[in-house]
DNA sequence: ATATCCGTTGACAACGTTGTCTGCGCCGGA
DNA sequence: TCCGGCGCAGACAACGTTGTCAACGGATAT
C-alpha cells in the first residue's frame, strides 16, 4: 500500500479511500491510483484490517464431518447464505469426538470469527460461555448445547419424524419393529428412540431396540438376534441414513419392511425403493445461518429453537407386508 | 494482553513469551500469568499475531460443491492433512463458475492464505500469477490449471480409466457402446471421451457420444435417440458419477450393459450391482494437500504433476451380455 | 576488585490497515 | 473584503501482537 501510495504520488489514506471505494476522491486521482495498485498487483491486507476494524467477515462452521451427505448439504447451504453475506466460511470436522469440537471452536475464536454454527459433538458447551459473553453470536444446529448455555438451535422434529416413521409401519400391519439407531448419547438418536417408543406404545420391546454406532459386524448380529426370538421383527427402522445403509448391507437382500431416517441418494432406484422420513439439511442451514446473521446484524432477541419439520416419502420397502 | 500483562505485574513481552511457550521467563512469573490469563479469559489475537508473523496457519481450498461426494471427501482429506500441520481450512464451491473461482481464490489470498488447493472450473489462471511470484503456493487438483501457469497438479487417470471401462465393454461383447459424458469444456470429461475414442479405435461412432451437463430430460432424450439408430448402442460408459446415477434413473429398469466413471455409496447394492471406474478422491485430497505442505515448507523443486491411479470395480453392470 | 556471563525481564518498533482530525484551495453569499 | 462551506488530500494514532535489543542483578572467573 506504500508502494502503491508512492506511485501515485498520494498519502496512504487515499489509496486506502480508493480501495475501499470511499467518496471523496477526485476521479483522476482514483484512477491513477487503480492503475498503480494494478501494476504493482497491490491487493489488500484481510489480516491488517481486520485488526484494525474488529470484524473478520468470516463465521466458523464445526460439523461432525464434511464428507458426510447430511453435514455437507448442511455446510454448502451456510456458505451460500454467508456468500450472500460477504463472508468466508472457516470449517472443520469434530468426528464426533467432544475434544476436537471444542479445539475447533476455540481456534475459530482465537481467529475472532463473527459466529459460530455448531453441530455438537460434546455435551459440555460451558466453555463457550466467555465468547458469548464477548458477543460472538453462536447458533446450535442439529443438536443443542449442554445444560447451562443458553443459544439459539435449530433441531429437526426427531421425535415426531420417529413416530411418524413407526406409525407408518404400523399402519401397514406390523407389530414387532425393531430399531436400529446410533449411539444413545447423540442427541438424535435419543430423540429418535423416544419417538419410537411413544408410537409403540405398549408393544415397545428393548429386545427389539440396537443403539451404537453404525458398523456392519456389529449391525449384523444385532440383526440375527432379532430374528432368532420367538416373534422376530417384521420390519425395521433406522435411526439415521448411515445406518440404513448398513443394514440394507447386513440384509443382503433378505426382504424385511424398512423405514430409515434421512433422505439419501439412490433410496428410490433400490428395489424396493426404501421408505424414509427425510429431513432437510439444506433448509437447516439455510436456517441456522440467517439466524446467525440476524444476530451478527444486532438481533438480541431471546434465543430461538425453530422446530424443522420432516416429511415421509413412501417408496415401497415400508409397504411391504410378509 | 495489556490487561493481562498489568494483572500479573509483567510487560507484554513476558505475556507474549508465556502464551508462546517461549523459554528464558520464570516459573513463579509464568504461572502469576497464567493465573490472569485464565480469570480475564484473555484469547491471543490470531488476526495481530498473523499480521506481526506473515503466516496465517491458514490454507484456501476452492473446489466445484462442498456438497458433491467426491469433492467431499476430497475436501475432508485435505483438512485432515491440514489439521495434522496445524492449519485451518478456508473453502468455498465454485460451482463450477469461472468467476466465483477466481472471486473465491482472490479472497482467500487477501487473507494471505499460505497455500491454496483449487479444483479449477475456469481455464484461465493467469490471475494468480501475481500471488505464486509472491510466494504463495498452490496446488491443483483434478482439473490442471490454464495454459501459461506452471504449478503442482494432481490429477486421475483420466483417460486411462475410460479406457479400461470401455475395454471391460469390449471384453464383454459389446461393441456399439455410448458414452454420455460431461461438458467437453471440462478438462476431466474430455480427458475421459478421448480414453473411451482410444479405446474404440475404429469402431468409434460419434452418434453414440453425448457430452453436457447431468440432467435428467436431456440424458433421457440422448438415450432415446441412440437407441432409435439402427445400431443401437448395447453398452452404456457414463463419464462420472452424477450421470451414472441420472443414466439409471433414466433407464428406468430397462436392461443394459453400464460402467460408470466414479464410485458412488450403494452402487454394490443397486440391481445388478454397477461396475466402475473407481478414483480416490480422499487419496488426491491428500496427496495435493501434502504437495502444498511440502511447498509451504519450503520446497522449490520444478513442479510435480502425479497421476493417480484408477481401478476397475466389477459389479455386474458391465458384464451383462443382453 | 574487576570483568564476564547468564537468567530473567522490559522498552520499543514494526506489521498494514483505517478512523479522526486537520489543512488547503476554491466558490458563493453577506 | 471576509467568512463559511465544500471538495479533496494528508498526517497521525491506534488495533494486538512479536522480534530485537538493551538492562538488570547475581554468580563466577580472573
Amino acid at each position: 500500500m506504500k508502494d502503491v501510495a508512492s506511485a501515485a504520488g498520494v498519502a496512504l489514506k487515499t489509496v486506502s479511500r480508493v480501495v475501499n471505494g470511499e467518496p471523496g476522491v477526485h476521479p483522476a486521482t482514483a484512477d491513477r491510483v487503480r492503475a498503480a495498485i494494478d501494476t504493482l498487483g497491490y491487493s489488500r491486507n484481510e489480516s491488517a484490517r481486520v485488526l484494525r476494524r474488529g470484524r473478520t467477515a468470516t463465521i466458523g462452521l464445526v460439523i461432525e464431518d464434511v464428507a458426510d451427505p447430511f453435514y455437507s448439504s448442511l455446510g454448502r447451504a451456510v456458505e451460500d447464505v454467508s456468500a450472500s453475506h460477504g463472508c468466508l466460511l472457516l470449517s472443520g470436522s469434530s468426528s464426533e469426538e467432544p475434544a476436537r469440537e471444542r479445539e475447533l471452536v476455540r481456534t475459530f475464536c482465537a481467529r475472532r470469527v463473527d459466529g459460530l454454527i455448531i453441530v455438537p459433538a460434546g455435551a459440555d458447551h460451558t466453555y463457550l460461555r466467555p465468547e458469548l459473553d464477548a458477543g460472538t453470536p453462536a447458533v446450535f444446529a442439529d443438536r443443542p448445547p449442554g445444560p447451562g448455555v443458553d443459544a439459539d438451535t435449530v433441531l429437526s422434529d426427531n421425535s415426531g419424524g420417529a413416530a411418524l416413521a413407526t406409525r407408518h409401519l404400523l399402519a401397514h400391519g406390523h407389530t414387532r419393529i425393531a430399531f436400529l439407531g446410533d449411539d444413545p448419547a447423540i442427541f438424535t438418536a435419543n430423540r429418535r428412540l423416544h419417538g419410537y417408543r411413544a408410537a409403540l406404545g405398549d408393544r415397545y420391546d428393548e429386545r427389539l431396540v440396537a443403539m451404537r454406532a453404525p458398523d456392519l459386524d456389529s449391525v449384523r448380529a444385532d440383526l440375527r438376534r432379532m430374528l432368532a426370538l420367538d416373534q422376530p421383527p417384521t420390519a425395521v427402522f433406522t435411526g439415521n441414513g448411515r445406518l440404513t445403509v448398513t443394514v440394507l448391507r447386513a440384509l443382503a437382500g433378505q426382504p424385511m419392511a424398512l423405514v430409515g431416517f434421512d433422505d439419501f441418494e439412490l433410496a428410490d432406484l433400490l428395489v424396493p425403493g426404501v421408505t424414509v422420513v427425510a429431513q432437510d439439511p439444506a433448509g437447516m442451514g439455510r436456517t441456522a445461518a440467517d439466524l446467525l446473521f440476524r444476530r451478527m446484524a444486532g438481533d438480541t432477541g431471546p434465543s430461538e429453537h425453530p422446530l424443522l419439520p420432516v416429511r415421509l416419502i413412501p417408496r415401497g420397502s415400508g409397504e411391504l407386508v410378509l
